[in-house]
DNA sequence: TATGAATGAGGTTTCATTCAT
DNA sequence: TATGAATGAAACCTCATTCAT
C-alpha cells in the first residue's frame, strides 16, 4: 500500500538508506565499483534525488560518509582514567581497540583509504574534523587528569596526533598491505613500545 | 618498400618502451587518468599490439611494472659501511634517501599503493620479492660487516623487515594521507629516533 | 501564526514578477540556459505555481514575454515632429535608436529570434501585434504630420513596414550572425542611406 | 553478407553517412531535437565512431556540415559575364537563384540559423571561409571582366560582402521571420533596386 | 491554491576491448 | 604478427515535469 505511493517524501530517511547503501555497497564490492546508479538502485531512490542531496555525486557521499560514519576515533573515557601507573594499560588497550575496530570494518576502511589515494579532496575536511577532535580531547583530559596538567596544551595535542597516525599508519600497513607480525598481539606488544616512548619522549 | 618500412622493433624492445611510457605517465597524470590508448598513442605501439603483450590491459601493465620497476628499496652499500658508532647517521641516510624518492616519485608511488589495495592479488609477488631482498640483505651485511655478526640471521631479518615496513607506513601516511609533522626533516628526525630504537630493542 | 505568514502576493503580482525575472534571465545567461527551477528560486516561487500559471513551462513564458515585454518599437513622437527638411535627421535617429535598443537587451532579442525560429508557432500573434502597431502609427502620423496627408494610407502602411523589416533584417544580421560594417556608425551611415531610399521610391 | 559482419571498416563512408543522415534530420526535425545517440542508430555507426571523428558530437558534426554543404553562395560565372548593361539582369539573376536554393533547402538553412543563433562559436569559421570566397571572387572577375578594373580590389571585396550580407538579411527575415512581400518576385524587384544602388554608390 | 521533494527519461561522453585487414 | 578503426556498455549528470502534502 505504502509502496504503490509514486513519490514518497522522507527527505532525511532517504538520505540515511542513501548512506547505508553506500556503507554496504563499499563492504561487499569497494569505492572504485560503486556507481551512482547502482545506489539509486538499491536505495530504491530516483537518481535525481542522489544528485538533489549529493550534488558531487558519488564523491559527495563518500565525503559524507566519513563524516557521518566518523567512528569514535579514541573514546575520550580511555584516556580520563589514565594516570602515571596504568598508562601502558591504557595505551594497550586503545591499540587494541583500534585494531579490532580495523578488524571488524575491514572493508570499509579499505574503501576509505581508496577513496582518500583517489581523491584527495575528500579527505581536507576529515582532516579537519579529527584535528578538532584532538583538541577536545586534550582540553578534557587535561581538566580532569592531573597527570597531564603541567604539559602545555599546544604539545599534547601535538603528541596526541603523533600517536594517532603513528598508530594508524602501521595498523593500516599492517592489515591493508602486509602484516608487520605474525600476529596481531605482537603488534599491539610492539605498537605499545612504540607509542609509550612517544608519549615519554615529547 | 624497405625504404618505407617503418622502425621496427622486437617484441622486448616494445614491452619495455610501454613501461617506460607507463611509467612516466603514472607520475604525469597518475593511474586514473591514463587509458590504453593513450600508453598505444605514446608508445607508438598500436592497441593491438598493447593488448598482445598485456591481455589484461592497464592493470596487466601495472602488474608488471611494479616486478619491472621494482625500485631499489634499500642499497645494500648504506648497510655495508654500517657500524656501531656511525647507526644514526647512517639510519638518517636511509631514511632521507626513502623519503626523497617518494616525493619524487610521488604518482607512482600513491598508483603503487592504489593499486595494491584495489587488486591484493597483484601485490603477492611483489611481496616475495621484497622478502627475497631482505634475506639477501640480512646475509650480505653479516658477511661483510662483523657489527651484525653475532645477531642470529632470523632475527636480523625480521628487525629489517620491521624497520623497513614502519619506515614505509609513515612515509606513506605522511605524503598520501596527511602530513604528521609541518615539515619533512622533522619526519627523518623523528623516523630516526622510531627506527633506532627497534634496531637497539631487538 | 499571522507574523510567521510569508509575504505573499496575488496572482497577477506573482506572474508579472515571473515575467521580470525571465527577462533578466535572458539578458544575463540567455534563453539555453535558463531553466524552470531557477526562475522559480529567484522570483521565489515554488516550481508548482510556475506550472500553474504557465502549463508548458519555459516556452509559456517566452511567449507571454513576447507579448509583456512587446518593445516599443517605434515610438509615434519620432513620427511625429517628422517632415521633409528634418526627414534624414529622424530616419537617422530611429535607427540609432533601434540599434541601441538591441545591443542593450542583445540576449533578449537573440533569444526572441531563436525562439521564432524554432517555433514559429509563437510568432504568430506578435507578427499581428506589428501589423497592428504599423496601422496605428500610420494613421496617428497622417493625422498630426501634413507632410504624409497625401499619400495612400495602405501605401504608408506598406511602406512602413518594408522599412522596418529592412532594419530589423540588417541590424539582426549585423549583430547576431556577423558585422556587415566594421562599426555600428557605418551600419548606421549605410542604413539611413537605404531607407531613405526605400521611402523615396515608394 | 557484408551487413553480418560487424566491423566495417570503411572511414569517408562512415563520415560521409553521417553528414547526410545529419543533413536529413536537419530537414526532417531541425537541429535542436538532433542527439548524437539518434545518428548514430539512424547512420548505423556506433556512437563512438561518431565521437572518433567529431570529437565535441553534435556541434562538431554541424560545424562540419556547414564546410561540407557550403553551398555554393555565388557562381563566379554568373559574375564574370556582368558588364554595365547586363549588370541589372545580372543581380536580378543572382538574388532569384539565392532565394531559390533557400527555398528548396528551407529546412536547413532554418536549422543553419538556428544552429547559429545558439552556437555562435560554430559560425566563426564559416565566415572565414565566405570571406576567402569574396577574395577569390574579387580577383577573378578583376581579371575576366574590365568593368571591374578600376575599381580598388578592397573596396571590391567590402562592397560584394555588403551586398551578400544584405541579400541574405533580407531574404532570412523574409522567408524565416515574416514575409516582407507578397510575392517572391516582388521582393526580387525590391532586393534589384537595392543591391544595384548598393553597387552603384560605392 | 501553493509547495517543493521526487522522479526518470534522455542527453553527453569515455574507454576497454574486439576484430577486419 | 601488427594495426587501429569500430564498437557499445556504462558512466555521468540535467532538468522538465509530476504529485503527495
Amino acid at each position: 500500500m505504502e509502496k504503490s505511493k509514486k513519490f514518497s517524501r522522507n527527505k532525511q530517511e532517504k538520505i540515511n538508506s542513501i548512506y547505508t547503501t553506500f556503507y554496504e555497497l563499499l563492504n561487499q564490492i569497494g569505492f572504485d565499483k560503486i556507481t551512482t546508479n547502482l545506489i539509486a538502485e538499491i536505495t530504491n531512490v530516483s537518481i535525481g534525488t542522489i544528485y538533489r542531496y549529493f550534488p558531487d555525486g558519488k564523491s559527495s557521499i563518500m565525503k559524507g560518509t566519513l563524516e557521518h560514519t566518523s567512528d569514535r576515533i579514541f573514546d575520550i573515557e580511555d584516556f580520563n582514567s589514565m594516570n602515571e601507573s596504568n598508562l601502558p594499560e591504557v595505551v594497550g588497550h586503545i591499540i587494541r581497540k583500534h585494531l579490532r575496530v580495523h578488524r571488524e570494518n575491514y572493508q570499509y576502511h579499505l574503501a576509505v583509504n581508496q577513496a582518500i589515494l583517489s581523491n584527495k579532496e575528500l579527505f581536507k575536511d576529515y582532516g579537519d574534523t579529527i584535528n578538532q577532535l584532538f583538541e577536545n580531547i586534550a582540553k578534557e583530559i587535561r581538566e580532569s587528569n592531573n597527570f597531564f596538567q603541567n604539559v602545555p596544551i599546544k604539545s599534547l595535542i601535538f603528541t596526541l596526533s603523533v600517536v594517532f597516525n603513528t598508530l594508524e599508519a602501521l595498523i593500516h600497513r599492517h592489515l591493508f598491505i602486509t602484516p608487520i607480525f605474525p600476529t596481531d598481539e605482537e603488534l599491539v606488544h610492539f605498537l605499545k613500545k612504540m607509542l609509550l616512548m612517544i608519549i615519554i619522549m615529547s
